[in-house]
RNA sequence: GGUCCCAUCGACCAGUGGUCCAGGUCGUAGCCCUCUCAAGGCUAAAACGCGGGUUCGAACCCCGCUGGGACCGCCA
């Protein structure tokens, strides 16, 4: 039999990282079975649904690459895909048990009467045997038996009771969702049952926690996917660190495109314990994603971030900025900090605020001066002559390397921090390192006028 | 209060009765490299919550305790 799962978003707000969580679950799942994955939405609660967040919501999946085969935007088989159109399966099938005595009206609504005695328990295919039975359905400080409302008052059907009667008529297999819904569970199988249904298979998946192990939410910072796209992260990472969280693909590999994990999930291996967001880790995973990056796609990734900085761009060439980024080697954990580590190599502008040259004695300048201009007149402007120029004035003055070389590095960066100077200075050419030192008084403006061959 | 779930380094995972004085990764610390910072290489500190069983043998099985969490809406 084909796998069949869904993801059920109710469109009261971005996708947020528990739910791209879930979301990912049922894709790697379907992607690995070669199933369908269903996209549902659940918009019963008409006070704070509306269409705007359903397509914030897909827009969200998209983001993550998480595509679905059946969906409210592209139809299927087994539509619609929004429960408001479904109004109509959700009364008929209430109906049908009013008929049989199973339930009962109550003004407009719709109420299943919940027997005692009844045996609840099911097999988990990650939390294993839970046992119920349906007598734990009571309400909050009562001895009392909680009858199940089918359709409220409004005519809407209850989250519990649409759940039910759409797994069972879109054929869903396996209902993968977080663990906060593992004591729904009893009181859908009491309605599975009501109805003769067999019910699908239940893979509950472990909660996300903040750093203070308590429900990922506002309070933690970041919580929409779309978030951290601003920030700067790629999707290949998030998708990746959230697949991390509540299951491994075993072998120690921890980074993995979405096919490879697709090739690799298994719902037996997803963890239990709930497991707690680490920025640091995702950080991280987004610098090794970063890294496998080709230069034209990192630099696809990075450009929006300078445009956004107010960087001319559009003034450098594009294999010229590849080349600056590929030069950045393995600094910045984002796109944005990226961006922003390398902004000298777009504009001087940005150099100039940074940096003053106001703690420079007469006596340092002046010997800078020669230093300078010993190395603009190096006639192959390439980073290993330069380097080799700088040596040798350094060892002949008995100075230090260092001393030379930040002053350079804040002259062409205007940070403390940057790739290795001279190939900095070899990127940038000879002209932009000239201007650069003659702003400073680092060099003499007139030597601009008998500047040595092949600048 | 009731029902249910969970419990390995600070964090994410590995581990499914012996090969575990517990392994990988992030983070942290140190060293190397070095014009700086990353990257890279090397090293270190760091965990089976507690108590009982079962067994020749338990991180792995059972029970209790403790500690977390979820749910108990005509929200989803």
């Amino acid at each position: 039999m084909e796998t069949r799962v869904r993801f059920a978003p109710s469109p009261t707000g971005a996708l947020h990282i528990g739910g791209g969580h879930t979301a990912l679950f049922n894709w790697l799942w379907a992607r690995r079975t070669g199933g369908s994955f269903v996209l549902r939405i659940e918009d019963t609660d008409r006070d704070r649904s509306t269409r705007e967040y359903e397509e914030t919501i897909m827009s969200g999946m998209r983001w993550l690459g998480l595509d679905w085969d059946e969906g409210p935007d592209r139809g299927g088989a087994f539509g619609p895909y929004r429960q408001s159109e479904r109004l109509s399966t959700y009364r008929e099938n209430a109906e049908k048990l009013v008929a049989e005595g199973k339930a009962y009206r109550e003004g407009d609504a719709i109420l299943y009467r919940v027997l005692p005695g009844v045996e609840l328990s099911f097999d988990d295919v990650v939390y294993g045997r839970i046992e119920t039975m349906s007598d734990g359905l009571r309400e909050r400080d009562s001895d009392a038996l909680k009858d199940i409302v089918l359709i409220r008052s409004d005519g809407m059907p209850t989250y519990n009771y649409a759940v039910v009667i759409d797994d069972h008529f879109m054929n869903i297999t396996h209902v993968i969702r977080g663990e906060d819904h593992i004591s729904n569970t009893p009181k859908q199988l009491l309605l599975y049952g009501a109805f003769g249904w067999t019910p699908p298979l239940f893979a509950h998946l472990p909660m996300i926690l903040g750093r203070d192990k308590k429900k990922l939410s506002k309070r933690h910072g970041a919580t929409s996917v779309y978030e951290y796209r601003d920030l700067g992260y790629m999707p290949d990472s998030v998708f990746n660190f959230l697949a991390n969280l509540g299951w491994s693909a075993g072998e120690d590999r921890e980074i993995f495109t979405r096919q490879e994990a697709a090739r690799l999930f298994e719902l037996s291996r997803v963890t239990r314990k709930p497991a707690v967001f680490d920025p640091d880790k995702l950080n991280h995973i987004n610098q090794e994603h970063l890294k496998r990056l080709d230069p034209g796609a990192r630099l696809d990734l990075v450009k929006p971030f300078w445009t956004e900085a107010g960087l001319p761009v559009e003034k450098h060439d594009d294999a010229w900025l590849a080349d600056a980024l590929t030069l950045m080697g393995g600094r910045g954990q984002t796109a944005r900090e990226l961006a922003s580590f390398s902004d000298y190599y777009l504009s001087f502008e940005p150099v100039k605020e940074r940096w003053k040259a106001e703690d420079i004695s007469d006596e340092l300048r002046a010997r800078l001066r020669s230093f300078f201009s010993a190395l603009l007149s190096e006639p192959d402007w390439t980073p290993e002559r330069l380097e080799a120029r700088a040596r040798s004035r350094v060892e002949e003055e008995g100075a230090k390397m260092k001393d030379y070389a930040m002053t350079l590095r804040y002259a062409l960066t205007g940070m403390k921090v940057s790739p290795g100077i001279f190939e900095v200075a070899a990127l940038l050419g000879r002209d932009e390192v000239r201007r650069r030192l003659e702003f400073y008084g680092f060099v003499q403006s007139s030597e601009s006028d008998n500047r040595p061959k092949g600048a």
